[in-house]
DNA sequence: TAATATATGGACCACTGGTCAAGTTTGTCC
DNA sequence: GGACAAACTTGACCAGTGGTCCATATATTA
């Protein structure tokens, strides 16, 4: 039926100009400072915007900083799903593990407090009422990971160790290092993980 | 010399009965509550003393959660330094670190709450000015498994695989199942871990 | 141009961790 | 016992947070 007939009116031009001069003004932010001193004040405050209308577009805090990673996880989960091998389809699962690990490492080496401030947002949530792993980009990223896991090595529980490879990077220790920009020695790291997990050197 | 002569002078006797009712009344609260419900007044409430009591007594929020975490975490020390083997000296490092995950996840399964509000309240610091890292629990977790890695396996980077493993816990998908009574699943994905990484199984 | 849906901003709210000066209790020494 | 200093307690107070609300302004459509 016309369901979706009329449902969704496209954003008004005043308000997506808006949208866009909020996302960017949280990211320049995140850039220069650690993500507990960007509040949605100084958010509103440099996009020229009241902080009122941050609050109307993303709905909470978490959101913004949920649509902002999403923004920079795009073009992986782009990568992965149609790009060439090793991240994209076609290599050993173990291969596309390695190369999957390495671009979200390097994702995060990129966007280091942004990184931080999507993992703070999730956390400091009312109550505990919206299950973290409503978070969409996770979701994926576990999926993908368990996914590949399970391909290579059926007997391991693979949602689990899967939780776990992409726990570290919720680490702070591990955070403070990427955003030292020491993506390659994690990669390292977690190829050795992999490597000797799921067989093959 | 008389360095510590009397430099310090013990803790008074009221401000010790307060120090207790403030610890007690904290960890009963996290029993029940998730920790970004317990704030520092409400635990001073509990305790039948001011708020600025519970400031004196342990300088800031975070400082609570430490005390209240190395609590629980001394035993397990002491376990790990003079106890029978495999948590204590004598076994081989690959089963002295199974154990030493195992009897972490245990304890965190115990103590669900407390272990995020530990995390939260590390996290939710006054700027980056403290490393997180001068959490004396962390530190010590982090050096024993490092260790334990370096001499399983020298050619490894002992460090960051460490953080890597001990990282997991602080996750959030991890910590709920922990919190569910979990443990033993997350046991036998650690020691499935540890055994292909640092060899034997 | 008039009508209507949508967007805006900032005063306002409840709450947070943290501070501090003023008052109270304790331990000690005579 | 009494006196005195040091240690302790307290709650009003502060600056700041995320989030709400609605009178007002603006874009869109007919």
């Amino acid at each position: 039926m016309g369901q979706n007939d009329r449902m969704e009116r496209r954003e008004r031009a005043d308000a997506a100009r808006n949208r866009q001069a909020i996302l960017r003004a949280a990211e320049e932010l995140l850039r220069r400072h650690p993500p507990e001193q960007v509040s949605v004040e100084r958010v509103a405050a440099a996009a020229g915007v009241g902080k009122g209308t941050v609050f109307h577009r993303f709905g909470s805090r978490a959101g913004l900083m949920v649509e902002l990673m999403a923004e920079r996880a795009r073009e992986l989960e782009q990568a992965v799903a149609v790009g060439p091998p090793p991240l994209g389809p076609g290599a050993e699962p173990v291969e596309r593990l390695v190369a999957f690990l390495a671009a979200v490492a390097e994702l995060g080496s990129r966007n280091g407090n942004l990184m931080a401030a999507h993992e703070h947002a999730m956390v400091t949530r009312k109550a505990a009422e919206t299950p973290r792993e409503a978070n969409p980009i996770y979701v994926y990223w576990h999926g993908h990971v368990s996914g590949l896991i399970a391909e290579a090595r059926p007997d391991l529980d693979a949602e689990l160790i899967a939780h776990m490879l992409l726990g570290t990077l919720h680490m702070e220790p591990i955070a403070s290092q990427l955003r030292a920009g020491e993506h390659k020695r994690l990669a390292a790291g977690f190829a050795a993980l992999v490597r000797s997990l799921l067989g093959d050197g």
